[in-house]
RNA sequence: GUUCCCGUAGCUCAGGUGGAUAGAGCGUUGGAUUCCUAAUCCAAAGGCCACAGGUUCGAAUCCUGUCGGGAACACCA
């Protein structure tokens, strides 16, 4: 055996050859797009082993119809290397029917590849930045920030096996007005722990009690020199300190849910750097940014402080935002959007591709970083293909009543109390059993339910029947399965092995889509057919894993279970899931 | 008022970028276990894919509009 190709890639394979023979023969034009071209098991079983819409989707391009184009595909792949049949039906499917010896293929590919089933060249040669949490450091991450944490790990680790070179980034926005906030709100627990008796936290504060060992370490460091020193002179240094601790703070949160980013980006750092005048300068030559006047806010009273003022603005209209978006404030100062955008620069430069995971609050903020991605790429000459996924709300909830949450008071459901409730596995894959852009309810009485209600418990406990099963098998003497052993394996296992063979497919569509929560959903289903598969064994004995007195019977079907553990574990890589052998 | 997301079985949700007869779980009804993990499995019932138009060989999927639910709309971050 040389290359080890799987079954998916190897009949697209077979596919383009007939479709290129069709070209030289003059049936197919030779601009022919074989784009839509697709090979995908038929929906129902019964129709063959794999179906493609090739007829279909070229019929137009070959000035024929599809039924008479199929035939003449058909008559190609019929001839083709392991294909029994080749037959069309409906509006110009083509059926396949495969030697089962293709599948059994499959099933030694799984073992031979290991992890790396699945692994994809599709993205080579395709950087992609992931920008995800970015979550201001002003505290511990707590739920709001969860979703878009998961989602973002997960798309990151797909895209990796889908074949791309992935840098997870992580955007500290360690210059604002808030993180002045922060440094008042550390200052005053640092008086605090030099004995001071602070009161209650004044409003506008952060009140929460886990600055209160930042104040203490800071009084032990720095002494009482700044307790009664004039805001101007310890705001600096309060400022970085209370940021690094922040940063510790949230990357041990991150770390509780099995993040770690590649790069930790400073908002503070890119305005040291001159970036925002940079993309200033670059913009204003080429028209995409002027002095103008803000409109007043629509659709509700303006504010009271409200009144025009000429700002550098933005075009963001020209790319379909409402209204042009000032990059600095009237005092001079840069806008959260003016460093953005110098900051989406930077990351162009370094990445072909870029994507933001956000929160939905953010929605109304996508447009104009989008234009600006845009505007700023045409300086590149081609665009840097950017998207900014949206993840919505998680509402929580415990026995079917929402959780409730007092912000004010700073008591908030953190991540690591979350974690601590139901564990990393539940809440990552939780998250990922809906698609990022519909809202969901978390309820944590139902995600630690051990029943096939809970997608997370049944694709574990797949996976522990697989091992358990494995376990017990290696108790006697391991025999690897003989040709002539696999030949035994009957329909049953053939629609565990196609399941199977579909993850590589998987893995590239939704690596395409963006939308890691396929994969949680095609574990399920793997999960489903194993169980199906294991259940047989119940009420027959010889439709086990193990079959007594037949080791070469149960060679083949202990390949079998080992294979689908194997894609099991593959998947829930992706998603940073453990893959438990024991429940 | 504007923008974005959502609307699929009684409930919670999938639906592979336009394909074949619409898919799961829960719940309901009926069945299966001496024995590899029954925390499981098999089966039945349950649908105007919110509504109305449009695009084409073909629409839950794409376009327009309407209705309903959610979110955002400052020079904040």
């Amino acid at each position: 055996m040389t290359d080890t190709q799987t079954l998916y890639a190897a009949y697209s394979g077979i596919i383009d050859t007939a479709l290129g023979a069709l070209v030289s023969e003059g049936v197919l034009p030779e601009d022919a797009s074989f784009k839509n071209v697709t090979l995908e098991p038929p929906r129902d079983p019964s129709h063959g082993d794999l179906a493609t819409n090739a007829a279909m989707v070229l019929a137009k391009q070959a000035k024929t119809n599809p039924r008479a184009l199929a035939e003449q595909i058909a008559e190609k792949l019929t001839a083709a290397d392991g294909v029994v049949s080749a037959d069309i039906a409906g509006p110009g499917f083509i059926n396949l029917r495969l030697e089962p010896s293709a599948w059994l293929n499959e099933l030694q590919a799984i073992t031979a590849l290991g992890d790396d089933y699945g692994r994809s060249a599709m993205g080579a040669g395709t950087s992609v930045n992931v920008e995800y949490v970015s979550a201001n450091p002003t505290g511990p991450m707590h739920m709001g920030h969860c979703r878009g944490a998961v989602v973002g790990d997960a798309l990151s680790s797909l895209l990796e096996l889908a074949g791309h070179d992935v840098t997870r980034e992580y955007y500290i926005n360690d210059a604002g007005g808030q993180v002045d906030v922060l440094a008042r709100s550390v200052h005053l627990r640092y008086r605090e722990a030099l004995g001071a008796d602070i009161g209650a936290i004044p409003e506008g504060l952060y009140p929460g009690d886990y600055l209160v060992p930042v104040g203490k370490a800071l009084a032990s460091e720095l002494g009482d020199k700044f307790a009664d020193a004039p805001e101007e002179e310890w705001l600096p240094v309060f400022r970085a300190h209370a940021v690094t601790e922040m940063m510790e703070v949230i990357k041990g949160d991150l770390a509780l849910l099995g993040i770690h980013h590649d790069v930790f980006s400073s908002e503070a750092a890119l305005h040291q750097a001159g970036k925002p005048d940079e993309a200033e300068k670059w913009l204003r030559e080429n028209g995409f940014v002027y002095d103008g006047v803000l409109e007043a806010p629509k659709g509700k009273a303006p504010p009271e402080d409200w009144e025009p003022v000429e700002l550098p603005l933005f075009r963001s209209t020209q790319f379909g935002d409402d209204q042009d978006r000032p990059i600095k404030k009237s005092n001079g100062a840069w806008t959260y959007f003016g460093a953005d955008l110098a900051y989406h620069m930077q990351k162009a430069e370094k990445a072909d591709e870029l994507i933001d995971i956000w929160g939905a609050d953010h929605a109304g903020t996508v447009k104009r970083i989008k234009a600006a991605v845009a505007a700023l790429s045409q300086g590149k000459g081609k665009p840097t293909p950017f998207d900014v996924k949206l993840v919505q709300m998680v509402q929580l909830m415990r026995g079917g009543e929402p959780v409730k949450m007092s912000k004010r008071s700073g008591n908030f459901i953190t991540i690591a109390d979350m974690i601590d409730e139901v564990g990393k596995d539940v809440v990552r894959f939780t998250m990922l059993t809906r698609k990022p852009e519909a809202q969901m309810e978390f309820d944590f009485a139902k995600v630690v339910e051990a029943s096939k209600d809970n997608p997370v418990w049944y694709v574990q406990y797949a996976h522990a029947r697989i091992q358990s099963t494995v376990r017990k098998a290696s108790e006697e003497e391991s025999v690897s399965p003989s040709d002539e052993a696999l030949g035994q394996l009957g329909d049953e296992e053939l629609t565990l092995i196609r399941r199977a063979a579909q993850f590589p497919r998987e893995v590239e569509a939704a690596a395409k889509a963006r939308e890691p929560h396929r994969i949680a959903f095609y574990l399920y289903d793997l999960a489903t057919d194993l169980n199906a598969f294991y259940s047989l064994g119940n009420t027959a004995l010889e439709k086990r894993f193990i079959v007594k007195h037949d080791k070469g019977l149960s060679a083949a079907r202990l390949s079998l279970a080992d294979a689908i553990g194997q894609v099991l574990r593959n998947g829930l890589r992706v998603l940073g899931v453990e893959a438990v052998d024991r429940m």
